[in-house]
RNA sequence: GGCGCCGUACCCAAGUGGUAAGGGAGAGGUCUGCAAAACCUUGAUGCAGCGGUUCGAAUCCGCUCGGCGCCUCCA
């Protein structure tokens, strides 16, 4: 299975061609742990969690590597803007770390929840502050930084490539347009590698560094850390589509300026969730979290397949009516495989039948080009539709690809759900009134038993439950 | 103003020049004491509009209309 992507630097499909065969490099770029992450934040982790299977399933080893951001990223340009962090604690009254530990959990708590693989390594910027001051030492020893208003800057007029991931060279920007410009810049593209505490005495994360006790820049970490755990030249850098301007092209910038060498090779960004229409932000108050979802009566693996739906790269329309559309094609999903499961048992997955193979393989190769999830999707729909194919093969080939869709289809269990003694008699006294065609009385135990949460459905092998949730 | 995109059925959505995947909703039917479930059948001669290239266009080109993102922290 050879996997094409689309990569940003280049803007094309390419093969995707690991820098040590048989194994891939992967840095994702992880949240700032400041506040809750909404759902729009966590498609993108959905994305990634789909590459970094179907890069499993394709044979590769994955170093998977994720970074926390826990210091240093502000909510403006330089001077005026504000660490997040520390502004989160202010608010709240807590210290830095408290608010990093909470929702550095709630984080992994939404991961795990939709069935979101761990990365092998996920990394802590305040960890790693040593490694950062080393690779900025390392610039400035090649001459790409500038010391001013007591912040080191990199100096980007002394990178000739820089915003090539972005193509800034054929923009036009207007600096300044709606936030004020660092005036200690000598470029306005320039950006800090360490802040001292000239401009922010009272910063409570502070460390040692060669320029003053202080703090790193945002972009800092993700060249450091990947570097530590990637080596200085790595696979697949993954992230939002918003970040490819910014911190993308900065981290390109000072990675390629210290070590001379090429950096990342493909990179690979996640569209937007919109939400009426605009993208989902905290600031605009429209955003939610899996939570709310939850909350609503929704499992987070409704949610999973709702973005499974979409491209990766495509805005995706969040609205609950085609929420509701996932519910209920993945209960749906759910009950055709309960029914395999209790019909047949899962065999090798070469053993099956050639005419079930070809549905794999065509799933792959959905997959293999640019993960194409919705049709890979739609290829499982077709499968279970397709009468030809045996149970067993059907059964064997959806947890095949489960396996990258991710939706526990595994974990069901074809046993119906355990009801209490008093249920159970319900059900019994029903099916008794039903065999003497007391329907009156049938009917008010399906009501007792659907007041208690028990929903009936008679099937020609006898009556079937299932607890709403 | 520049840059990057998008506009496909009631909703979401795939579609990489060769004759419109899939899911949901809806409709009809089989079954059923009823209900639910299940199963079967069913949907765009059409892809914002208008031109153009081509044997052939949702796919390529141009224009028009409408929408989104970025240029500011942002997934």
């Amino acid at each position: 299975m050879q996997i094409r992507l689309y990569n940003t630097l280049g803007r094309e499909l390419q093969e995707l061609k690991p820098v040590k065969e048989g194994k891939v490099g992967l840095y994702c770029c992880g949240p700032t742990v400041y506040n809750f992450a909404h759902i729009g934040n966590l498609r993108t982790y959905i994305f990634e969690d789909i590459l970094r299977r179907a890069l499993e399933y394709a044979g590769l080893k994955v170093n998977h590597i994720m970074n926390i951001t826990d210091v240093g990223h502000l909510t403006g340009d330089a001077d005026d803007g504000e660490d997040k962090m520390e502004k989160s604690a202010r608010e709240t009254g807590k210290t830095p770390e408290d608010i990093a530990a909470f929702y550095t959990e709630a984080f992994f708590n939404d991961t795990q929840r939709l069935n979101i693989l761990k990365p092998s390594t996920s990394c802590a910027a305040t960890d790693h502050i040593g490694n950062m001051i080393g690779l900025i030492k390392r610039l400035e020893k090649n001459g790409f930084t500038y010391v001013s208003g007591g912040n080191v800057y990199f100096d980007t007029s002394k990178f000739p490539s820089y915003g090539e991931l972005a193509l800034l060279d054929r923009q036009q920007l207007r600096d300044g347009a709606r936030i004020e410009v660092d005036t200690n810049k000598k470029n306005p593209r320039d950006f800090v590698l360490w802040f001292t505490n000239s401009k922010f005495e009272n910063h409570l994360m502070q460390w040692d560094s060669p320029w003053g006790s202080g703090y790193p820049g945002w972009h800092i970490e993700c060249s450091a850390m990947s570097m530590k755990y990637l080596g200085e030249t790595f696979d697949i850098h993954c992230g939002g589509i918003d970040h490819i301007p910014v911190h993308h092209t900065n981290e390109i910038a000072q990675s390629e300026a210290a070590t001379g060498k090429k950096w990342v090779n493909y990179w690979v960004h996640g569209e937007f969730l919109l939400m009426d229409k605009q993208k989902m932000a905290k600031s605009s108050g429209n955003f939610i979290t899996l939570q709310t979802l939850v909350d609503s009566g929704y499992d987070p693996l409704d949610y999973r397949y709702f973005c499974l739906g979409g491209h990766y790269r495509s805005q995706l329309v969040f609205n609950y009516e085609s929420l509701d559309a996932s519910r209920n094609a993945r209960l749906n999903l759910n009950d055709r495989v309960i029914a395999l499961k209790s019909a047949a048992e899962p065999a090798e997955v070469n053993s099956i039948s050639e005419s079930a193979a070809k549905y794999l393989t065509d799933f792959d190769g959905h997959l293999a080009n640019d993960l194409n999830a919705p049709r890979a999707l739609s290829e499982m729909w077709q499968l279970l539709k397709d009468s030809s194919i045996s149970e067993q093969d059907k059964l064997t080939a959806v947890l095949q690809m489960d396996r990258v869709l991710g939706l526990r289809l595994d974990e069901l269990e074809a046993a119906l759900p355990e009801l209490t003694e008093e249920e159970a008699s319900l059900v019994q006294q029903r099916e008794d009134a039903r065999k003497s065609k007391d329907w009156q009385k049938a009917d008010e135990a399906r009501d007792k038993l659907l007041s208690m949460g028990i929903i009936i459905k008679d099937t020609p092998q006898g009556p079937r439950w299932t607890k709403r949730v």
